[in-house]
DNA sequence: CAGTGCTCCGTGAACGCTCACGGGAACGTT
DNA sequence: AACGTTCCCGTGAGCGTTCACGGAGCACTG
C-alpha cells in the first residue's frame, strides 16, 4: 500500500472558490443559515457534495459554543457489570446535553496508560474504572474533572464512587452463617493489583468471617481469572484441594456462575452440596440455574452518580465519594 | 441543549502572561518538548497548574496530525447482543489507530435523528445499528464514510453488514421439522418499523415454513416487544390463543429465553411441551436453563469488518456489503 | 426623486494552539 | 580576538471555521 503523503484537507475556502461565492456563503449553505438565495444554496451545497467536502469539526469546535464530551473508561465492554453503568452515565449526560465518549481497557493493566493519554486529549471530563496508579495520575494531573470508580486505592484528592462491600460482606456472610455453613470459599479477582488489600472484598470477607466467628484465613481465598472459565477453574481448585467448602462467595457473578456450573457439571447438588453467592446483581444472575444468590448493586444510580460528581466538580465543587450500598438478593443458590 | 454563558477559558496566553514567558514555553512546557530549562519548564507547569490551564483539543486538533474518531452507534447498551459487536469494532480502530466514540439510542426511533446529528458533527467516519430513514440520509448526505448494519432497508448506495438470516431461518426450521414440529410460533420483535417487510426475519420465517411444507401464515407470527419481559408477555399471547405450538421460534434470544421461561413458569417442560430456538447466539444462552438452541452470530466478526468497510471508502473504496452466515448451536432447548 | 426597507452576499477578525524560524547569551575553539 | 556551538527563548504565520459587520442591488414608499 503506497502511503502517500497525506492530501491537503479540502476546505471551505476551496468549496467558495470553486462554486463563485465567498466562505461565508458556503457556510450559510452548509448550516442551513438564512441570508442566501435558494438557488445559491443548492449549487453550493451539489459543489460541496462534489467535492467531498466535509467540515473539520476542530474548526468548529473552535469557534462555535463550547460543549463537553465525557469520557467514560470501563474496564471491559464484554463483563455484564458495565452496561448499566454506561446506561446510568449515558442518561445523565443526555440530561445535561454532553457527549459521551466510550473507552474500554480491555481490563489490560497495562494499556490503562495509553487510555488514559487519549482521553487526556480528547474529553473534557472523565469517569473511570482505572487501578493504574499512572493512569490514574495522568488524567488527574490534567486537571479535569474525574472521578474514579471502584478503586479501593483512590488517592483523597480525586472524586470517586465506591460500593460498601464492608456492609454488603457482612450480609452475605451473614446469611451462609444463618444457613448453617462454616466453610466457605472466597473466589477472589485475581486480576486485581491490589488483591487482598485493605477494603477489597478480599479482606471484606475475611473480616466479615472473623465477626461472624468463623477461623478464616489466606487458605480460604482462591484466585480467580475474572470470566466465567475463571469462575470454573477455581472451583476446581476448590474442590481439587480438599478444603471441604460448603458454600463459595464469589468477587462477582460471573465468576460465581462459573464456578457453580463447574460444581453442577462435577456431579454437585446446589444449594444442597455447596450454596453459591455472588456480587454485583447481574441480570444473568436471575437466569442461571439455580437462579443466584447476589449482592446487589444499583450500577446505573452508580454512574448517575458519577455524572454528577463531575457536574459538581465542573461548578467548583471540591472532591467527594457517593457511596453505593449493595443489597442482598437471596435466591435459590444458597 | 449547549452549555451556555461561559467565562472566558483559560489560554495558553494567559498563562504566558502569568508566568512572564512567552506562549511557545508554555507549549514547550506543557507538551514536554525539549529546548527549555528544566527550572522554567517546573516554574511554568506550576502556574498553568494553579491557573487550571487545560489546553484546548479544538486547538490542537486544528494543527496536530489528523487522528481519525470513528462513531459508533448501538441501538441499546443494555441489549446483550451489542458488546461483542462493540468489542470488534474497538479491537479493529484500536488497529488502525482510530478513536471510538459510542452512542446509544435506546431503541428509541424518535432519538436517532437527535444521534444521528451529533455523529455528523463529532466523528469522521460512522458505524451504526439505525432504522429510521431520516437519520440514516442524515448521515449519509454528510458524506461521511458510513457503514449502516442489520437494516433490511438499506439504500444500495450506503455500505452494510447483513446476516444472512435466509439461510439462517432455513436450518433453524429445518432443525425444528426434523424433531418433529409442525405448529411453530415466531416471536417477532415489535419494535421494528419495517415488520414483516421483505428481508425481515419475520418474512423469512413463513418463507422457511413454507419450503418445509408448513402451512404457515402471519397467524403465526406473534409481536414482542425486544426484552426479556416481552418475549413472558408474547408466550402468554401464544399459549392463550389457542394457537396450539409445540415450538417456538424468537426474533432473538432475549425474546427466546424471556418466553422460555414463561413457559416453564406455567408448569411446561422444554423441550418435551414446548421446544425454542432463539437468534443471535448470546452468551447467555448457553447459560440458561434450559440451554437455549440458537442461530449464533459471530458479532465480534460483524464489528471488525464493518471497520474494515469503513477504512476500504476512506482509502476510496466504493460501496459494499458483508454478509454473516450464521450457525445453528442445538442445544436442550429443542 | 430621495428615502426606507429588505434580501442577499462578502470582508475582517477572532478562536487557541503548534510549527518554522530567528535571535541573544554563554561557552568553548581556532 | 574573531568565530562556531549549544542552549534557551520569542515572533510571525497558519490551521478552518463562524460571528459581526458593512455594502450592493432592488422594490416600494411618501
Amino acid at each position: 500500500m503506497p502511503t502517500s503523503a497525506r492530501p491537503r484537507r479540502i476546505t471551505i475556502e476551496d468549496v467558495a472558490r470553486s462554486a463563485g461565492v465567498s466562505r461565508q456563503t458556503v457556510s450559510r449553505a452548509v448550516n442551513d443559515k438564512p441570508e442566501i438565495d435558494p438557488a445559491t444554496r443548492q449549487r453550493v451545497l451539489r459543489v460541496a457534495q462534489s467535492m467531498g467536502y466535509r467540515p473539520s469539526r476542530f474548526a468548529r469546535g473552535m469557534v462555535g459554543p463550547r460543549l463537553t464530551t465525557l469520557g467514560l473508561v470501563i474496564a471491559d465492554v464484554l463483563n455484564p457489570f458495565f452496561p448499566e453503568v454506561v446506561s446510568g452515565v449515558l442518561a445523565a449526560a443526555d440530561e445535561r446535553g454532553w457527549q459521551v465518549a466510550v473507552y474500554s481497557t480491555g481490563s489490560a493493566l497495562e494499556r490503562e496508560t495509553a487510555v488514559a493519554r487519549t482521553v487526556v486529549d480528547q474529553v473534557d471530563a472523565c469517569v473511570a474504572f482505572l487501578l493504574d496508579p499512572g493512569a490514574i495520575g495522568l488524567i488527574h494531573r490534567s486537571g479535569m474533572p474525574f472521578v474514579l470508580l471502584d478503586n479501593e486505592h483512590r488517592p483523597p484528592s480525586v472524586s470517586g464512587g465506591r460500593i460498601d462491600f464492608a456492609t454488603g460482606m457482612r450480609h452475605a456472610v451473614g446469611h451462609l452463617v444463618e444457613r448453617g455453613h462454616r466453610r466457605i470459599a472466597m473466589l477472589d479477582d485475581r486480576g486485581r493489583p491490589d488483591a487482598g488489600g485493605h477494603g477489597t472484598r478480599h479482606s471484606l470477607f475475611l473480616g466479615a468471617a472473623a465477626e461472624h466467628g468463623l477461623p478464616a484465613d489466606e487458605g480460604w481465598v482462591f484466585p480467580a481469572a475474572n470470566s466465567l472459565e475463571g469462575g470454573a477453574a477455581a472451583m476446581d481448585d476448590v474442590l481439587g484441594g480438599g478444603f471441604g467448602a460448603t458454600a463459595v462467595l464469589a468477587y462477582n457473578d460471573l465468576i460465581a456462575i462459573g464456578a457453580m456450573r463447574r460444581a453442577r457439571a462435577r456431579g454437585m447438588r446446589v444449594p444442597e452440596d455447596c450454596a453459591f453467592v455472588g456480587c454485583d446483581g447481574l441480570t444473568l444472575s436471575r437466569l442461571v440455574d439455580p437462579p443466584l444468590t447476589t449482592l446487589t448493586v444499583d450500577k446505573e444510580l452508580l454512574g448517575r452518580s458519577a455524572v454528577r460528581q463531575v457536574a459538581a466538580q465542573m461548578a467548583g465543587a471540591g472532591t467527594g465519594e457517593t457511596v453505593i450500598v449493595p443489597r442482598l438478593v437471596v435466591r435459590a443458590s444458597s
